[in-house]
DNA sequence: ATCTTACCTTCCTATGTTGACATGTCGCTA
DNA sequence: TAGCGACATGTCAACATAGGAAGGTAAGAT
């Protein structure tokens, strides 16, 4: 249940509505724990049941503040010491690589390509969200930072490993180099992007001691 | 509908049961995508019915074989290529990392730590599963290789992320420095492990152009 | 000969998740 | 002042996931 204490969490900022909560949600938790509309209410009204959160005040259109309270800070506090995150994880776009020998090398490899590009987009936003945070009055949070630079690192991986992946494919099956990626189309090489590896042959993860 | 697809996926590689499919989903597929056995059974029946399957032989106690038709693999190509790949996940454990400023920053350097540990596991196991059908008879196919790869990258990014991650929660609150790591109980350091990040201060993710 | 251990499927309940639909309010502006 | 867009909540049906109970069969070990 850890929509519950996501709530919980975004509650300790202070009292916020169900619309507010939403709208975290879809800005800045989206590629962590994505939430609709409907779970979002539905869990806030359980909440309240339960008495981990109270309602707060009413605001004009028909608009609900709600607050964490003692038994809900509690309550967090105990899932995040005590709860063992749950180990296993779901990665659709792995998952589709295990069958990519149904489809033809070339195929195969842009499969790859498009990821690499999709993790190098998801990178680029990461970078433009930290420098758009840096400059804001206040720095991000310590912890914010932390789970940005988890992104920033994540997403370079993806990228690393796609471009290398896409080239294995393509030099085991005997498929013409490509262009080492396109230009983009902006003009200039774009700084900040992760850099593609240097040899494709040489996996760079279990490193030796 | 991801198990649909991970199922004729699977089925691809030749015929076979419920229980089969089972085994290779605790096994080998536990970590990309989980499956329980009353999805799995129940998916199978509503893949027949769609004709994507069918059933190919009946064996000793009641069990079922299925083989995958011409309408299925064109149903798992089409979801190959054409269909995209779901963008945003859940990461219970990066999720939590928003929160932590509700700890006390020792309590947080725990849980980082563990994370760190629990990554580091994941990685040997891994390196682990690599030797092994590295010297069964048939090496692994290419694309089982690149998820393994996946694998390794990604557990040795979590890795460095969470030491990164706990030196710099220390360090911003004064605690006391670890001791770099104690020494693992069995003597000897691990050889294979990825080495911890050599500074704590300057990450490494969004690199300079 | 019996016992245990896999093998193998079906059914059930509870909970989590998605997407759509329904409903209404307030503030701004053309 | 009419209309639009953002604000704001609630409900519902369908599907996905988790976990377990129940039931039975075959093979191998003692």
């Amino acid at each position: 249940m850890s929509l519950r204490h996501a709530m919980l969490g975004l509650l300790t900022a202070g009292p916020a509505s169900g619309y507010d909560l939403l709208k975290v949600f879809e800005i800045s938790l989206n590629h962590v724990w994505p939430a609709t509309q409907s779970q979002v209410y539905a869990e806030l009204n359980r909440l309240a049941g339960a008495g981990l959160v109270k309602a707060a005040a009413e605001g004009p259109r028909g608009r609900k503040e709600y607050a964490i309270t003692e038994t809900g800070i509690a309550e967090l506090r105990h899932w995040l010491t005590e709860v063992e995150p749950q180990r296993t994880h779901r990665f659709e776009a792995l998952l589709r690589v295990f069958f990519l020998s149904e489809l033809e090398p070339e195929q195969a490899r842009t499969y790859l390509e498009r990821q690499a590009t999709a993790a190098e987009e998801d990178h680029a936003g990461l970078l433009e969200l930290r420098e758009s945070v840096s400059q804001g009055d206040d720095p991000l949070s310590l912890y914010g930072n932390i789970a940005l630079e988890w992104g920033l690192r994540f997403t370079a991986m993806q990228r690393e490993w796609a471009d290398w992946a896409a080239e294995r494919v393509a030099s085991l099956n005997g498929l013409p180099a490509h262009p080492t990626a396109a230009a983009p189309p902006g003009g200039s090489p774009p700084s900040g992007a992760p850099p593609a590896d240097p040899q494709a042959d040489a996996p760079p993860a279990g490193r030796p001691a």
